[in-house]
DNA sequence: CTGATCACG
DNA sequence: ACGTACGTGATCAGA
């Protein structure tokens, strides 16, 4: 049996655990929810790597020599709070009575400690924490399990996934934390270098020290100057981050551990009435077997006696585990292929296609299997997806992770599992006629979103990279303009700082409040523009700052070979559209002249245009259609322009007589009117009185009968039924929607109302952009993004119009309505051409 | 990790 | 009289 050190950052799991995990406290009142989180943990990992060394390690409260060599080390920090300042005594106790060493060090940290450690074991060692300093321990023997979403899971660093993750090795962290700065241990790092920022520097210089050395180098602009500026702030930072060698007494024999005291268990049970911990230590339990013993024998290679298990299956469960590729043929019938870290042999390949051709793959989460598995040449082509289905049968719950779906469902995640929960959920899904969905647009969508994903868009880092030194002289230059007319430096990024420049300072009037303090967004700044020159330079710089912070900075981030490769979440929303993340391609800047420029830099790949086509007032359509408005029906049969209408009717007046301002309150009208409207929102954000809000909503509702009955009807149903649906079936329950609290309710039933025409919108597009996949492959036309309501396409140069009237067609005729649909289409060279 | 802010449809 | 549009995701600050 080879050898195991698991070595524990005590504090910084306690800390994680006392923030995650909901107070409680034993029976004497002694709050206990810090220290039941951090065993959960532990009891966890010691089933998963089944250790026989186990250290934790603890910071003692007197000054570190960190704080000797930079008297804020840690300043400004919290006081740890009281009822988390009481369980590291607890834990303490908790330890010793499961027999486990803990060990802690005067004037060292417990990273150092863990380093040490680590360093001194000459056998794998896993150290757990949450602190990503200590990343830097990460050696070829020296692995980080770094948790997250509080204490529930872990991820575990190595050098590669490091690698893969920042692009560093692990020497390189103390140099990131030299330029970026650490908030919690107030390292000041850099001032103006951000994590982006800092990654970026560090790839093309290596190190801190190399990057100053060749400072001369770099072009001069703002970041140069910055880095000049914080040159002795980045090397003292660097210095305090690197973790040293502390004095250890222990051996690591001293940490030897050979499972948990049985006694010391029920002790601690009792004690701090950890009632859930119980059947662990009662007398006689079987100790848990590890994770590793769990797994059925791993095969190497598919055997006959493998296949002849399966003979005869449709349906094969299946899991992806990092370690292996389980099956399961029904209950109890289990398999595993052990896995290896480089992408699988040919041969592997070939005889997982074989068992899953002609069968129904029963797994969960298909499309990220896909991008693992396809570059090794395995296929999965005819599946379901529990986690898609899960999604589909109640779409409001916000995570669909493998852990938090199986668990609702009762289950562990496995193979066998998933067959169980599909045949549960297909039942389910009949029974509420959610099939058309599930099978018709769901399933058949996952593999177009893969390809699209897979395929990318291609972005022009050069362009980026130029307009990214022209925001940052700009950025330079309105800070100073700032602070002169604030008559001081702060940090403008921060809501906290700047409300007590202008409130305070200043003496400005205070808008809105938020629950922190006075709110500075931008409608305040708005406001404040005829009172004092520093708002308007407060709102240009916002625009800047975001759109250097995350679109310049955070796509260039993302390119791979010069793509962003966008994942588009299919369980997210709780109305049936897409989202899309790291990067986020739904949220592109349109609207502002800067925003054109960024849109410049989504370039046509050679040979190829970009082709964009989109759907013309696609929610308002569906509303018409579904609420059956005869008015509004009319309006879209005879093409006209809906806004121009709309104002037309509520102000009683002939269209050609309608002003442009007016127009512009009817479009916030139409748009409230998808929303659910309330006259004190359509004031808000038309700009116009109350009363007058109020009036053009009654006026709306007499004019658009058909929509006045649809929201009462929509309404009533969700109150009676608890749940909507969208044209094609798709469900969104209400859990608040008859709750006692006004504004859950009155919240629930806006998203009530809005549901279904967001959602018939979305199903809409979705089944367009099954036929478009197919139709575009035929033009050899590559589908690269959706934005709800349009797509974008790579179109060869000679095919451009074709393309787009194959796009406008598919799309207008995607589904039968009772209104027109009508699509736009726009070709260029750039996404900013092409509009 | 949460809240504030702001980018999109 | 409640308080206020619907749906998302990324970044930053400051716990």
């Amino acid at each position: 049996m080879s050898k195991v050190f698991l070595a524990i950052d005590g504090n910084s799991l306690l800390h994680r655990a006392y923030w995650a995990v909901r107070p409680m406290s034993d029976k004497e009142g002694r709050p206990t929810h810090a220290v039941y989180g951090f065993l959960r943990m532990l009891f966890r990992l010691v089933e998963e790597y089944d250790p026989d060394h186990i250290a934790v390690a603890f910071d003692v409260s007197e000054p570190t020599m960190r704080h000797k060599a930079y008297e804020g080390y840690k300043g400004g920090r919290k006081k740890t709070p009281d009822d988390l300042l009481a369980q590291f005594g607890t834990l303490k106790d908790a330890l010793h009575l499961l027999g486990i060493r803990y060990v802690e060090c005067p004037g060292f940290e417990a990273d150092d400690i863990l380093g040490t450690l680590a360093k001194r074991a000459d056998f794998p060692t896993y150290i757990v924490t949450g602190d990503r300093d200590e990343l830097q321990l990460i050696s070829d023997t020296t692995t980080v399990l770094l948790t997250l979403k509080g204490v529930s899971e872990t991820k575990a660093m190595t050098p590669q996934t490091l690698k893969e993750d920042l692009g560093l090795r692990p020497d390189q962290i103390p140099d990131l934390k030299g330029l970026m700065g650490d908030a919690s241990d107030n390292l000041p790092g850099v001032a103006g270098i951000g994590e982006k920022t800092a990654l970026k520097l560090l790839a093309k210089w290596d190190s801190v020290q190399n990057l100053y050395d060749h400072i001369d180098e770099m072009p001069e602009n703002a970041q140069r100057r910055k880095l000049v500026e914080g040159e002795d702030s980045a090397f003292m930072s660097r210095d305090l981050a690197v973790i040293v060698d502390a004095p250890v007494k222990e051996q690591i024999s001293d940490f030897a551990f050979d499972g948990f005291s049985p006694e010391g268990g029920l002790e601690l049970v009792n004690k701090y009435s950890f009632r859930s911990f119980a059947d662990r230590f009662r007398p006689g339990a079987e100790p848990k077997p590890a994770a590793a013993a769990q797994q059925a024998v791993p095969v190497c290679e598919v055997t006959p006696a493998f296949l002849s298990e399966l003979e005869g299956t449709e349906r094969l469960g299946f899991y992806l585990t990092p370690e292996a590729f389980r099956f399961a043929a029904g209950p109890g019938k289990e398999f595993s292929i052990a896995r290896n870290d480089e992408c699988t042999p040919e041969s592997l390949a070939a005889q997982l296609n074989d068992l899953f051709a002609g069968r129904d793959v029963v797994t969960f989460g298909v499309k990220d299997l896909m991008h693992e598995l396809e570059p090794c040449g395995i296929r999965i082509r005819q599946f379901e997806d529990v986690m898609l289905a899960a999604w589909i049968l109640n779409p409001g719950l916000g995570s669909y992770g493998a852990e938090q779906v199986m668990q609702r469902a009762g289950l562990e995640p496995g193979a066998a599992a998933f067959l169980e929960l599909w045949d549960r959920q297909q039942r389910e899904i009949n029974e509420k006629g959610l099939n058309y969905i599930y099978q018709d647009i769901e399933k058949p969508l996952l593999p177009v979103l893969f390809a699209t994903e897979e395929r990318g868009v291609v972005v022009s880092t050069e362009e980026l990279t130029k307009l990214g030194d022209e925001y940052d002289s700009e950025i330079a230059k309105l800070s100073q303009e700032i602070y002169d007319l604030a008559g001081e430096e702060f940090n403008i990024g921060s809501p906290k700082q700047l409300s007590a420049v202008l409130f305070d300072k200043l003496g400005l009037k205070p808008g809105k409040k938020t629950r922190t303090g006075y709110s500075t967004d931008i409608s305040v700044l708005e406001k404040l523009r005829k009172d004092h020159p520093i708002a308007a330079k407060l709102i240009d710089y916002r625009a800047v700052a975001k759109l250097k912070n995350t679109y310049i900075d955070g796509l260039l981030q993302a390119v791979r070979d010069g793509r962003l490769h966008t994942t588009f979440l299919q369980t997210a929303t709780a109305t049936g559209r897409l989202s899309s993340t790291e990067p986020n391609l739904q949220n592109i800047p349109v609207r502002s002249k800067m925003a054109q420029d960024i849109r410049r830099a989504f370039v046509a790949p050679e040979g190829r245009t970009i082709v964009s086509a989109d759907y013309s007032q696609i929610e308002l359509r569906v509303l018409a259609a579904i609420a059956d408005d005869a008015n509004l029906r009319a309006a879209f049969e005879r093409g006209e322009d809906i806004h121009l209408r709309t104002a037309a009717e509520i102000l009683g007046k002939a269209m050609d007589e309608v002003t442009p301002a007016e127009r512009a309150h009817a479009k916030a009208v139409n748009f409230g009117i998808v929303y659910g409207i309330s006259d004190f929102g359509l004031s808000q954000n038309a700009g116009i009185p109350r009363k007058d809000a109020a009036r053009y909503i009654k006026r709306y509702l007499e004019e658009f009968s058909g929509v006045k009955r649809y929201m009462d009807d929509i309404k009533q149903q969700a109150h009676e039924e608890g749940f909507v649906r969208t044209l094609f079936g798709r469900i969104r329950y209400f859990p608040d929607i008859n709750s006692s609290n006004f504004n859950l309710r009155a919240q629930a039933e806006r998203a009530a109302m809005n549901a279904p025409i967001q959602g018939t919108a979305a199903d809409i597009m979705k089944i367009a952009m099954i036929q478009a996949a197919k139709r575009l492959a035929l033009l050899d036309a590559e589908l690269v993004l959706q934005v709800h309501d349009e797509l974008i396409v790579y179109a060869p140069d000679d095919r451009v119009e074709e393309t787009a009237s194959a796009l406008r067609e598919v799309m207008e005729n995607a589904v039968e309505l009772a209104v027109p649909l009508k699509v736009n289409t726009a070709w260029g060279k750039t996404w900013q051409e092409a509009k």
